[in-house]
DNA sequence: CCTATGACTGGTC
DNA sequence: TGACCAGCCATAG
């Protein structure tokens, strides 16, 4: 595996349990204006690497088309297991999930809900 | 080496 | 709010 991949892979690892954080925010933390990249290193991946790729969605707070449509609902369903909650048109409230711990110190905890 | 391709993004209209 | 467009750049073939 090289460099790049793990790089983006190690970021994907720090999103905590029932958080979320876009392509371009993890692109950020590693490899600014990689956005496509971080896509395309998930894309190379397998569900059972124990990589936490569910936790990652784009800047809309939506799950990204892919080549096997099914995989959209698998991760919508593995991160409503952690409490994510989606609205009705099928996007995560980012206000409220996304992951901000990269830049900041302090951890913002889930408000309300 | 060259081209096509992508789980993207931000600005514009 | 949503659709469209043009950058983006490492991989794969």
């Amino acid at each position: 595996m090289n460099p790049m991949y793990r790089n983006i892979y190690s970021i994907i690892e720090r999103i905590p349990f029932g958080r979320v954080a876009t392509y371009g925010q993890i692109a950020l933390a590693g490899i600014p204006g990689h956005a496509r990249q971080v896509g395309y290193a998930l894309y190379r991946t397998d569900s059972g690497c124990g990589i936490p790729w569910h936790r990652v969605v784009n800047a809309h707070g939506a799950i990204s088309r892919r080549s096997f449509a099914g995989d959209e609902m698998v991760q919508r369903k593995r991160l409503e297991a952690e409490g994510v909650v989606f609205d009705h048109r099928g996007r995560v409230c980012l206000s409220r999930f996304q992951w901000r711990g990269f830049s900041e110190q302090t951890e913002p905890h889930r408000d309300l809900v």
